[in-house]
DNA sequence: GGATAATTTGACCGGTTGGTAAACATTACA
DNA sequence: TGTAATGTTTACCAACCGGTCAAATTATCC
């Protein structure tokens, strides 16, 4: 008698850790680029390279594979901000913020579009996760706000400063193919992410200046 | 015998722009919230109050309805670029861009998220719409080129600062739900348009100043 | 008012999709 | 090596989905 594994609590076989990790990452593959409803088990299986009821053996439905993605990814996801560090200096903090999320705009662009996808059907599935973002948000927003206090940078709204940064950091896994198509074949090559960085850290470094 | 309306090249009867007109609106609420493949014309058919068959009449497949709508959207989605003026001070065209756009993600926030669906699945309906959008952005870029050739505003990647600024207004209206959520029901009211203008004005202006 | 064209709908069809049953194959371990 | 647990696959099902058809209803125009 054959028992999915979500029964046991604990990793069985090398076999089901290598098969999960497999799924998964030909999981990754398909929702990222089809969203939730737009991917196929099916399509899952082919790249994933086993039959289908095969993958239904380690998650039992399409829902809980897309579940087991999103809670991996999610908490990897929000390590930069986390490093936010209250003590550093304010021009490094975030200026190694901005490069640890182009980087991983550029090494991670599945990643970031899964979440996107996620985020644009109203988040259905991470409503307990954006609780603990906002928490997050909240004390880094602090952080930021004691630097303005302490006349390190100059006055600014601390959530928009970190929306911003997501938002200009994260454009260039999200929209991508935009991105190329406006840069060309020529100037898409993985400069694009150094330029990216260059023109950020000017922008913020200059922005965020105590101004007279 | 009745003839479907692509048939003819002319818009015919009153009832058909209305209808078409209830048909589009709908399909942008389901279309912008799922994706392509995640909406269904059922779906559209009870938005919009009548029976699925009914839509098919208006647009005799659901790709055509899809078409229909990405043509509209994405005409007036360009016009605050298109505005950006070679001869009018940078400050204030910079500023009123970043403005225009935020007013969009606030107004038209389904036709913010009908496009960020579309780029995240690689754009597979808007090939040629690309190629006019490269066009129109490098004909910007040389504006913004030219103006830091005068020394009117700093040294920067003219398309880097194209795209931060479309990152920056088109997130509150693609990851809403997010920024909500952070901000928390206090501060989710229409007011976070206006603190988002302020800081991105504060960021821009201060961040494209000639330095020394 | 009646003929004709335009509009609307219920019933239906073939293909796809998420998921199951059960037989078959392989591995782990005594 | 035997055997029980684990892993894999073929065949299949019911629900759903895009789209068609023909009949019914409504608007238009003389």
């Amino acid at each position: 008698m054959a028992i999915p594994r979500a029964a046991k609590t604990q990793r069985r076989t090398r076999i089901q850790e290598e098969k999960e990790e497999i799924i998964l990452e030909a999981a990754l593959d398909v929702f990222s680029m089809h969203g939730f409803k737009g991917a196929t088990i099916d399509q899952i299986a082919e790249v994933a390279g086993m039959s289908k009821p095969n993958l239904l053996y380690y998650f039992r439905t399409k829902e809980a594979m897309h579940r087991a993605l999103i809670d991996r990814v999610l908490d990897t996801w929000l390590d930069p901000l986390r490093e936010f560090d209250a003590e550093g200096n304010p021009e490094v903090e975030i200026k190694s913020y901005i490069r640890r999320k182009l980087e991983m705009s550029r090494d991670f662009p599945r990643e970031s579009r899964l979440f996107a996808n996620e985020i644009l059907r109203g988040a259905p599935s991470i409503v307990e996760e954006l609780d603990d973002l906002r928490k997050l948000v909240d004390e880094k927003a602090e952080v930021i706000r004691a630097w303005v206090k302490a006349g390190k940078i100059g006055r600014c709204d601390p959530y928009h400063l970190i929306f911003s940064i997501w938002a200009t950091t994260q454009h260039y896994a999200d929209f991508d193919v935009q991105v190329k198509a406006v840069l060309g074949p020529a100037r898409s090559g993985d400069g694009r992410f150094e330029d990216a960085a260059r023109f950020l850290e000017q922008l913020y470094m200059s922005g965020l200046q105590v101004r007279p």
